[in-house]
Formats: C-alpha cells, sequence, structure tokens
RNA sequence: GCGUCUGUAGCUCGAUGGAUAGAGUAUCGGCCUCCGAAGCCGAGGGUCGUGGGUUCGAAUCCCGCCAGACGCACCA
C-alpha cells in the first residue's frame, strides 16, 4: 500500500516529466521549519526555471494547477500556496496526515522498512585484538557498529556482523611473554619485565588461571590450559581464549552478537595472502626496490607507494587487509563497511588501492569506512588516560555496571561520529534527565500508562481499524507529521551510515507526544474521540519502540 | 611540510543547497483538586572561525587564510 506522500510524490513526478523530460526523478518534498509555510513544499519550479527558461513563479503556477486537478491532490490536500521566489507549499487535509496512523498500527514493527532487496552487505566492528578488555572506544564502535546493521535491515540488506582479529601477531606475542612472566612471579617494574610488556592487573589472572589449567569458552573457542609455562603455544593460546571470553562478556552486557569471528591467520592459512600478492604482480602493479615489494597504489590515488614485503620477507599489515577484502567480496557481499577510528584513516587510500589494482570487479570505493574518533573519558572532573601498556582503563563493562546498557548505548549514539567526544563518567551514571535516554524512555511509558488506563491489556489491536477523523488539532496533527517522517529518516540514516539520525528523531518524536499529551486529554468520555486518540497515542509507542529497538535500547512499560 | 577530518548560543550538539540557523543544558518567569511534573508553556542568549567565489538561494559546494584533532615507518 502506497503511503499518502508516495501517492503525492508520483502524481509530481508525472507532472514535472510534462515539464520536463527526466525531472520526475527529482521529485521531491521538504518539512518547512515554519509551519505557516504548510506541511510538506516542493522548491521544483525554482530549480526547473533556468532550463526552462521560464520565471520561477510562473512555473509554480502551472505546477499547482496541474496537481489540484489531479486526484491525488483532490484527495488528500487543501491547498497549494506558491511562496517567496517559487516554492510550493502544499497544506494537507487532516485524513491525509491520519493515515500514517493506521499504516502504523498495520505494520507494527515493520512500519518503514524497504523490501527485501536481495543483496549482502557485511559490516566489520569492534575488531579489538584480543589483548586486553574493550574500553570506551571499542563501545562507541560496538555502539555504531550494531545500530548500522539495523538501519541496512531496514532497507531490505541481509546484514552480516563481522569481528575481525590478529590472533598471531607481535601483539600476541607481548602478550604471551607477558602471561608467562606473570605465571613465573615476575610483575611490572621487577627486574626483568621488558620495556614493551602489557602491565595490566589483568595479566596476572590470566597467569592464574592458566597455573590452575582453567578452561575457557569463547563465542569463536574453547581451550583448557596445560598449566606448563615452558609451552609458549600453550600459553599463548590459553591467553587469546581467555581474553576472548573476556572480550565476549563486554559484548553480552551491551546485548551485541556477532555473526562471524574472522581471523587474519586464516588468510595466511588459506592462502588467500599469497594468491593476492601473486594477482597483484601479474597484473604489474608491483615494483621491486631496496630488497622490497612496493604495490603502485599512486596509480589509485594514494600519497605514496606502499612497501607489501618487507625486505625481511615478511607480508606488511596491509597486504593481507586488501586480501581480507578481496575475499568479503567473493563471499558475496556487495557491500561492505567498516568501522574504525579516525586514526586509522591513512589506511583507507591503501587498501582500496589494492581491491582496485587486483583488479576482480570490486567496485570503486569499496568499502565504505564509517571513522569515529576516540572517546576522552572524563572522572570527577579529570581526564582518565587510556593507555593498554600502563593497564589503566575505563572498560566497557565497567560504564555498563556504573550505569546501564540502555543509557550507554544512547549515549555513544548521540552525536555524529566524526565529533569529538568526552564521555563524562558521571554525567553518565546520574539517573536524571541530563541522559536524554531518559526522556525518550519516559514518553514511551507514559504512553503504556495511559493505554493500562484504558484496558488492562492495553491491547492495540483493538485501535488499528478505528475511525481518526477526530484527530483534527493542531498538536495531534504535528505528532501525525513527526511519525509519517519515520520512513525517509531510516533511510537517510542508512545511507548516510548516521544513527545519530535516529536518536534526534526520537527526541523530536518524543518531544511532540509530550506537548501532544499536556495539550489534549486522551482517556475523555466520548468513546469514538477517545479511541482515535488512542489510536494516535499507540502509534507513536510503537514507533519510539521501533526507533529505540534500531539503537539496542529497551522500551520499558515503567520506569 | 603533506594528507584527512573538525570550527555554529556561556557549555554539549543538530540541521537531504531553501524561506525567520534549531534542540538540550545553564539562567529567568509561568503550569499538578484531572490519563506519570523523569513533563509542558514562555523569555533572554548567534559576526554559523575568517576572507573571497559559484547561484534564484550557502552553515552546507569551491579556493585562500587562522585554529584544533588524527595520520604521514620496510609498526599493527
Amino acid at each position: 500500500m502506497l503511503s499518502v506522500k508516495q501517492e503525492l510524490l508520483a502524481a509530481l513526478a508525472v507532472e514535472l516529466d510534462k515539464l520536463s523530460p527526466g525531472a520526475g526523478a527529482r521529485a521531491a518534498f521538504e518539512s518547512p521549519k515554519v509551519a505557516a509555510h504548510g506541511d510538506w513544499a516542493c522548491t521544483a519550479a525554482m530549480q526547473l526555471a533556468k532550463a526552462l527558461k521560464t520565471p520561477p513563479r510562473q512555473l509554480g503556477e502551472q505546477l499547482q494547477t496541474a496537481l489540484l486537478a489531479t486526484n491525488a491532490y483532490q484527495q488528500w490536500v487543501d491547498a497549494i500556496d506558491i511562496a517567496g521566489p517559487g516554492f510550493l507549499n502544499i497544506r494537507l487535509k487532516p485524513a491525509a496526515k491520519q493515515q500514517v496512523v493506521r499504516e502504523v498500527l498495520g505494520e507494527r514493527e515493520r512500519f518503514g522498512w524497504q523490501p527485501d532487496r536481495g543483496e549482502k552487505i557485511l559490516v566489520e566492528f569492534v575488531s579489538a585484538n584480543p589483548t586486553g578488555p574493550l574500553h570506551v572506544g571499542h563501545g562507541r564502535q560496538a555502539a555504531l557498529g550494531d545500530a548500522i546493521c539495523n538501519l541496512y535491515a531496514t532497507q531490505g540488506w541481509q546484514v552480516h556482523r563481522e569481528f575481525y582479529y590478529n590472533d598471531a601477531g607481535v601483539q600476541i606475542d607481548t602478550l604471551t611473554q607477558s602471561t608467562r612472566l606473570r605465571a613465573q612471579g615476575v610483575k611490572p617494574g621487577d627486574a626483568g619485565w621488558p620495556e614493551a610488556a602489557y602491565n595490566g592487573d589483568y595479566i596476572q589472572d590470566i597467569a592464574d588461571a592458566f597455573l590452575a589449567r582453567a578452561t575457557v569458552q569463547a563465542d569463536d573457542r574453547a581451550f583448557t590450559a596445560s598449566g606448563d609455562v615452558g609451552d609458549y603455544d600453550n600459553v599463548r593460546q590459553f591467553a587469546v581464549a581467555y581474553l576472548r571470553n573476556e572480550q565476549d562478556k563486554d559484548l553480552q552486557a551491551f546485548a551485541l552478537k556477532f555473526d562471524e569471528y574472522y581471523l587474519e591467520s586464516s588468510l595466511y592459512a588459506n592462502g588467500y595472502v599469497e594468491a593476492t600478492v601473486q594477482r597483484l604482480v601479474a597484473n604489474g602493479k608491483t615494483y621491486e626496490k631496496d630488497g622490497a615489494l612496493w604495490l603502485r597504489s599512486t596509480d589509485y590515488g594514494d600519497d605514496k607507494d606502499r612497501v607489501m614485503r618487507k625486505s625481511d620477507g615478511h607480508y606488511t599489515y596491509f597486504v593481507p587487509d586488501v586480501a581480507y577484502h578481496v575475499q568479503k567480496f567473493k563471499r558475496g557481499y556487495t557491500k561492505a563497511v567498516n568501522i574504525q577510528g579516525t586514526d586509522h584513516h591513512g589506511t583507507i587510500a591503501r587498501v582500496r588501492a589494492g581491491l582496485q589494482a587486483a583488479d576482480v570487479g570490486i567496485p570503486q570505493g569499496y568499502p565504505d569506512y564509517v571513522l569515529h574518533t576516540m572517546v576522552r573519558v572524563v572522572k570527577g572532573g579529570e581526564e582518565v588516560k587510556i593507555s593498554k601498556r600502563a593497564g589503566s582503563y575505563v572498560t566497557l563493562r565497567d560504564l555498563i555496571e556504573w550505569t546501564s546498557k540502555d543509557a550507554v548505548r544512547f549515549f555513544l549514539l548521540s552525536r555524529k561520529p566524526d565529533t569529538e567526544y568526552t564521555f563524562d563518567v558521571d554525567l553518565a551514571i546520574a539517573q536524571n534527565n541530563d541522559n536524554p535516554v531518559y526522556y525518550v524512555q519516559y514518553a514511551h511509558a507514559r504512553i503504556c500508562s495511559v493505554l493500562r488506563g484504558w484496558r488492562d491489556d492495553g491491547d492495540e489491536a483493538q485501535l488499528a481499524s478505528v475511525d481518526l477523523s477526530p484527530l483534527t488539532s493542531e498538536p495531534a496533527q504535528a505528532l501525525m507529521l513527526q511519525l509519517a517522517k519515520y520512513p525517509d529518516m531510516l533511510t537517510a540514516a542508512a545511507t548516510g551510515n548516521a544513527p545519530h539520525d535516529v536518536t534526534f528523531y526520537l527526541r523530536d518524536l518524543a518531544a511532540s507526544y509530550h506537548s501532544y499529551y499536556d495539550a489534549e486529554r486522551i482517556l475523555v468520555d466520548d468513546e469514538p474521540v477517545k479511541l482515535a486518540r488512542l489510536a494516535l497515542v499507540a502509534a507513536t509507542r510503537q514507533v519510539l519502540e521501533n526507533g529505540l529497538a534500531l539503537l539496542g535500547v529497551s522500551a520499558p512499560q515503567r520506569m
């Protein structure tokens, strides 16, 4: 079923094509900021004026006449005004705005979703190496990635959540060495404790568990310690499994589940790294210099050519990264999104260059990157320095335990990814309305309370087909317009990889509801009026719940 | 020095090239005998870093400058 907006846009497109063939493809409505400018506005007359060599207001009049003659506009539109340089300001009939209530109550949790497009998207995020607990920065990535995945699902994508990590590099050697030394009783600061070792107390916990021959279970592996400190490989495998298990607990506390854990070591084991290098060499995209193998990445817009194979024979880190992305594409993911800190931005050009040079049909600009700034943490008015080596941490789990999963998620999604962000622990701990999640959740709980006041079971299914014509007041119409914006908001948020759009939308929707609640009593004696208002309020509750679910935040019935 | 990103209300931030730049917070003033006041209504508060350009129209696009963050290894 087409929404009112879709019907009106379709009719507009027909008229625009009559004026200028092809113009219909750009048919669009804007939502004016000022109520006096109508419910929707169209700027097509101004945009077409030059090409058609016709004054925009004259074009506007032609459009106005043509549109008002169509069935769709006669059914739904009250008036079209021409204003300013050539805006078409459209004022909807109340019945047009009321339709969204029926749509929401009919489609429920699927309101605003697009049909399945039969394409797969892979979103790679968190991807923390198993050398320590997840910290607040990983939390930002977890919140962003999960919400972005949910957004793509609403747009008809089949979404795959992937966690990539290095289980065999230099950092793992450092972890293994640190654990062995701790197991042997050597501590940070002692003679024989290396400068490069990890100093955190959690290393001692791993060492103790290793000596106790503990068994650890993680999402992607399980391992039992031998207790033999001399067995380097056994210590390594145990330490990795132990920290993966710790990270899984962090992710569980955040209510986040990955579909797959992908190991960098597997790219070597399966020969993908070697195959990728050979492909690049065969394509003539490499050269030897100073005993190293270089990629001609400058051919694809990179600053400088990059070393692929060092003179000691090892590959640099971006080579397996290129192999990994070739595999993503071969696995059928026509779209890939990587979520990383801005400190990784330098790698984007060379990975994309490698993918183009491999020449296996990967489109330019693959993969997408969402870069987020690092999170600073302030506690008690002072910045908490995060240092893996010194072991000073605010872990993600600390933060969730101090506050709540809902507060941390909403907090971390309350601004653009590239905005520098200071996480004020005291503010997040405070259970007051400084944290906007309470404002939105309160609106939801308040609606549930009204529904309970109507019927003990609050069964919204009863409201899906009530007569909506009593919904004509200003606050009711404002609320319905806000509900109708939800589907377009989802599309924009997904295409822009911008979950904060959802956060701001929910804030606005909650505000519209609170205003409505204050202006109009819902449980009145007049039965038809009461049912119509209950339907509006139930639809609002549904959209609040849907939006919060996208962010991974619960919608409580009581607070 | 080179590259990427960011400069908007006292503070924290938002704004598919559209009309009078918006929220929250803080400050001040109103609203609970009535569905949840974790709420609502109102007031004050702006050189959109800065100087040019593009066009019917620029916070938004282009160029210069200033300031900040992050990168600039045969590290990951």
